[in-house]
DNA sequence: CTGGCATGTCAACAGTTGTTGGCCTACACT
DNA sequence: AGTGTAGGCCAACAACTGTTGACATGCCAG
């Protein structure tokens, strides 16, 4: 008995989620190379081929991995004046939570050695950072804006999670939204 | 005869100095991982096992490929009005010259995965940085105005020289150093 | 000239990788 | 109950990896 044309739920829906999980877990410790299929199978305790029959191949299950939702569709709400300090503060929250945040640090750690992953980065920038600056400020001049934000906020994304530097781990999270939230306002409503 | 108990010229000079660009700019193209002894060779024109004869392993061989000198040491000298316009200035220089770009693009494509790049990171963090920052302002809070400054200059090499994001890129060093040169200035003399 | 030694080449090793096909098992439908 | 099929496991493949050792070459000191 066939229920739908498409969306059938299958036997296999958990294998594939703990595959999933897995992979988010190795692509996010150790990047697109170095996390192999078989170590991304033994932790989902199946079999290394469970993942070519799901996902084809290791490029197919790396975008399976990685798809992940900002939270950022609702900016315009956003009291203008904060726009900076609450931005700050929900970028922290999202690289911090899972399991956005393994996806957000596997896509770093492996932009660095990956077209794929950087690919996806620009997609993530042009899909869902852009069009949210676009909502607040002069439309015109929103991709300058969106890059210094990006910028700004993916460097402490680098320097906490990846490289950890000790001042910037050491800094919690209001102290940096205190420190950084007011460049964000600024990038945010500068003027070219 | 031997001249001196240390650094005497060797015939092999030329093909360690080959082996070392080759190696920087494959490092830098594609990360510690992904980049292989056999091609680092191959683009050297020498056989692999000379690799291994002069630098003992893969990872001697990135140890001496990735050493640099960013430049930092007489920060003091500058206007203290300038601090931030002069160093972002000077960040995207060092970004866009040889060598110098390549060691810091592997750092960045290699951190990624390895944390041989993340220890060095590290080291460049506490030996050229934290004493640049040392030099100007309250000592005592030093490593908090470095890691801000950290996150924001990288956040810039991040997103222009690894992700490419198309606003990073199409600012020129002028607009970058008008917009982020504040944000420098305003981290390296802001209070706790 | 002749020996030794640094330099370089060649081939092969052992391990790991992504990937494939064959086979067994057990569920779901008639 | 019987059967087709999806789910899962095992073993193996070919390619590639870092690394090693044996052998050739040519420079330089004696």
């Amino acid at each position: 008995m066939m229920l739908s044309q498409e969306e059938a739920p299958r036997r296999s829906d958990a294998t594939r989620a703990a595959i999933l999980e897995a992979a988010r877990h190795r692509f996010a410790a150790d990047g697109f190379q170095k996390a192999t299929i078989r170590a991304i199978a033994a932790d989902a305790d199946i079999d290394p081929s469970m993942v070519m029959r799901y996902y084809g191949n290791k490029d197919g299950l790396f975008d399976a991995a990685v798809d992940v939702d900002l939270g950022l569709a609702d900016i315009a709400d956003i009291e203008p004046g904060r726009l900076g300090e609450t931005l700050m503060r929900h970028a922290l929250t999202v690289w911090e939570r899972s399991p956005t945040s393994e996806i957000l640090l596997t896509l770093m750690r492996s932009s660095i050695t990956d077209d794929r992953a950087i690919a996806k980065f620009q997609e993530i920038f042009a899909r869902q950072i852009m069009p949210a600056v676009l909502s607040v400020g002069d439309p015109d001049d929103a991709p300058r804006r969106a890059g210094l934000l990006a910028s700004q906020v993916l460097g402490v994304a680098f320097t906490r999670y990846v490289l950890k530097l000790p001042p910037v781990v050491a800094m919690t999270a209001d102290q940096l939204v205190a420190e950084i939230g007011p460049t964000i306002q600024r990038y945010l409503t500068s003027r070219p």
